[in-house]
DNA sequence: AAATTTCATTCATAAATAATGAATAAATAA
DNA sequence: TTATTTATTCATTATTTATGAATGAAATTT
């Protein structure tokens, strides 16, 4: 049983016979005969009550047809999803926690609203770990720090993010590794973060060796930065939507080292229009 | 798109690999790898990432998962339901009006309590357009009088049923034609009612010319009788179920004119399970 | 580091399936 | 009656699909 049988059949049985049903499918009408005697073969049922060379619907026939109509619809509308050019299906998106609260929402709740017919499925990850699900085909789409070039990558510039190191009130001020100790503590995400390796390799380059505590999450890592448990690097941005910005201190990195370029990436010859639409979205 | 197309795609994607895919359908890899690639260039969509050997599903993949999931399984449903032996799907009845009350009720009612998946549709029309019906294949079966021998027909006796002649209460009484004026009224169904014509066939055997009067509804007919419009021949058990009675006069016919056999009948070569379990119901 | 294994793909060929057109037979319409 | 319409059969051609050997690239084992 193949979808063109099921074609057949169902335009036998809307023509009520093998002429005008061959007609409309440009075949021939032996061929729409032969279709027919395959399907009811196979199913070992008679489809049609052959009656003075007319056609007349069994209930067997009338039973594969009410299948035939939902399967064949199904397969329509299969076609029409994947290649249509307007949003539709699922988008998944994801982005590093660093820009969750502050760059994300806005562009999220403005393209469900535009385009409520595509389910969204959004979580967070270390800028790694969105390369490589990108790559993967798990995302479709991610907002990652820097990310190096790669073909099979399309990348997007979509805004710079300063970044700054933060240190508990009580710690001097810092300007470069010098400022610390030789086995400086660091506090970060995962190793697949991007911030957590632009400050190690800051203070690798200033010749300090860090000793890095990971906490994946911002609101913990700031509370133990507070607590004078170590340094980190976050956006600063991030730090308007923080409550403890008392008993933090923010020191400003030099130029080369303080900007970090966010971009939405994708793997290259996957596009799809839900991705152009939010990638319209971002940009615009 | 094919059904086994989508088929080996599915198998494909939970595999993970064309390799172990091609194992589990009994294909050879490269027949696998063909008709993935069919697909793809019929979609214009490209269905996994192709990285290092190995094979992820794309988004336009997850996509049309979800479809072929969906159309294998209608496909399959329609398989089970039209192979299988147990009752299902939609089972159309239709018998006489003179039977519907009286007969019909109970077998109904405990076939739709045995059996609550099959959906009935049950409609009454006289003898001759249900015969008609039953070979075009509109209806499965039917419940009608004295059915002729049909090489096309399969014919299972029911139950008899005594039919009797009723007029007015002010009418003589009737034991042949001699007993009637030369053009009798006739009160009868439309001329495809086994009843009506076996009440015609009666007087014209007796050399009456019958006037009929056409009424399609045994209690309408009744009262006509009742008023004195003209007589007519229904079954005597229907008698019971009418209120009018009292002013109806019920005349016996001799044994060879008053016994009609009601009959179940359905298309050869087209029973299936809830067909088969109706009869069961109905000759238990 | 080298050898082996695993995996997807290509390609030429074989096998299976489907489409065609002419012929037939039965029923209906002119 | 004679055309016409209809489904079907059958032999032939065309198309599609399946196979197995060969290739190349990556991962795993020795």
């Amino acid at each position: 049983m193949e979808l063109s049988d099921l074609q057949v059949f169902q335009q036998v049985a809307q023509c009520g016979g093998i002429t005008r049903a061959a007609e409309k499918l440009n075949r021939v009408p032996s061929n729409v005969t032969a279709r027919i005697q395959k399907l009811e073969e196979e199913l070992q049922q008679l489809l049609f009550i052959r009656e003075k060379n007319r056609l007349y619907i069994s209930s067997a026939g009338h039973q594969l047809l009410d299948y035939a109509n939902q399967i064949l619809s199904l397969a329509d509308q299969a076609k029409h999803s994947l290649q249509g050019d307007k949003p539709n299906g699922t988008l998944r998106i994801g982005y590093m926690d660093a820009v969750a609260a502050t760059r994300v929402v806005r562009p999220l709740k403005q393209f469900h609203e535009q385009f409520p017919e595509v389910s969204l499925n959004v979580r967070s990850a270390p800028t790694g770990l969105l390369i490589e699900h990108v790559l993967e085909g798990k995302l479709d789409l991610a907002l990652v720090a820097d990310p190096e070039q790669d073909t099979r990558l399309g990348i997007t510039h979509i805004f710079d993010e300063e970044l700054v190191v933060v240190s508990s009130r009580r710690h001097q001020t810092i300007s470069s590794p010098n400022d610390l100790s030789a086995n400086p503590t660091v506090l970060g995400f995962n190793y697949k973060c991007a911030y957590r390796n632009r400050l190690t390799n800051w203070l690798k380059h200033g010749q300090c060796v860090p000793k890095v505590i990971e906490i994946n999450s911002y609101h913990t890592m700031l509370s133990c930065v507070a607590a004078g448990m170590g340094i980190a690097m976050v956006p600063r941005a991030l730090l308007n939507d923080y409550p403890f910005t008392d008993s933090i201190q923010c020191h400003t990195l030099a130029s080369e080292w303080a900007v970090s370029r966010t971009a939405l990436i994708w793997r290259k010859g996957f596009e799809n229009p839900s991705m152009d639409a939010f990638s319209k979205q971002l940009t615009a």
